[in-house]
DNA sequence: TGGTTGATTTGCT
DNA sequence: GCAAATCAACCAC
């Protein structure tokens, strides 16, 4: 089921580690996709390395929107990134989704990633996009009740801190020793370890 | 208005 | 290991 509001108005270190094991669904006409989230980032206010840190714009405005939504942003003029917001309105804090486990529609995304290696469906945060289908018309849209959707999972596992790993994020020149990568102890489907 | 830049992925050496 | 692909947004002039 769908998690409340109040899920994401929370700090945002709070947030990721507590998006660890949730599913990422679209629905849409073409079928339904969905995966676990197996690791994500977390970008704070005042965070060199965040989107948000030299104030709003119009690229970076879903980040400063209600928490709860999604802020998708297009990098390299390629690839799709996919991120929660969270905290309160304004705050500009967020996380990236940065890959999961697949767990609905492998044929789809398949066929969308060209691949069926399971590892590299959605092993990255461009992957997991181009495997979901997502796309910049769900930028700003609401992770509650749009049609892209963050879910519990039916039977959630018991999650211990043991069983996540803190480290330092991926891919950024900025503020890159502060530990705002989490991701699943041992899971197969994390970016690189 | 033009030059620069990525929260990446892939394929080739 | 390294470079290309590829472009909208951003920022300095």
């Amino acid at each position: 089921m769908a998690l409340p509001a109040a899920f994401y108005e929370r700090d945002t270190v709070t947030v990721a580690k507590n998006l660890l094991g949730c599913l990422l669904v679209h629905c849409e006409e073409t079928g339904t996709t969905a995966g676990r989230i197996v690791e994500v980032e977390a970008y704070l206010r005042g965070d060199p390395a965040a989107h948000s840190y030299r104030g709003e714009t119009k690229r970076n405005s879903a980040m400063f929107g209600p928490a709860g939504h999604a802020y998708v942003y297009r990098i390299y003029g390629l690839h799709t990134c996919v991120n929660v917001v969270t905290e309160t309105e304004g705050a500009g804090e967020a996380v990236l989704v940065r890959a999961l486990e697949p767990v609905v529609g492998l044929d789809l995304m398949q066929a969308r990633r060209g691949t069926d290696d399971p590892l590299s469906l959605a092993s990255g945060p461009g992957k997991l996009a181009q495997a979901l289908g997502i796309t910049m018309d769900l930028n700003g849209t609401s992770l509650r009740d749009g049609p892209l959707q963050v879910r519990s999972p039916a039977n959630p596992p018991e999650l211990r801190p043991e069983d996540i790993v803190q480290t330092t994020r991926v891919g950024i020149t900025k503020a890159a020793d502060l530990p705002l990568r989490f991701y699943l102890k041992g899971n197969r489907y994390v970016s690189r370890r």
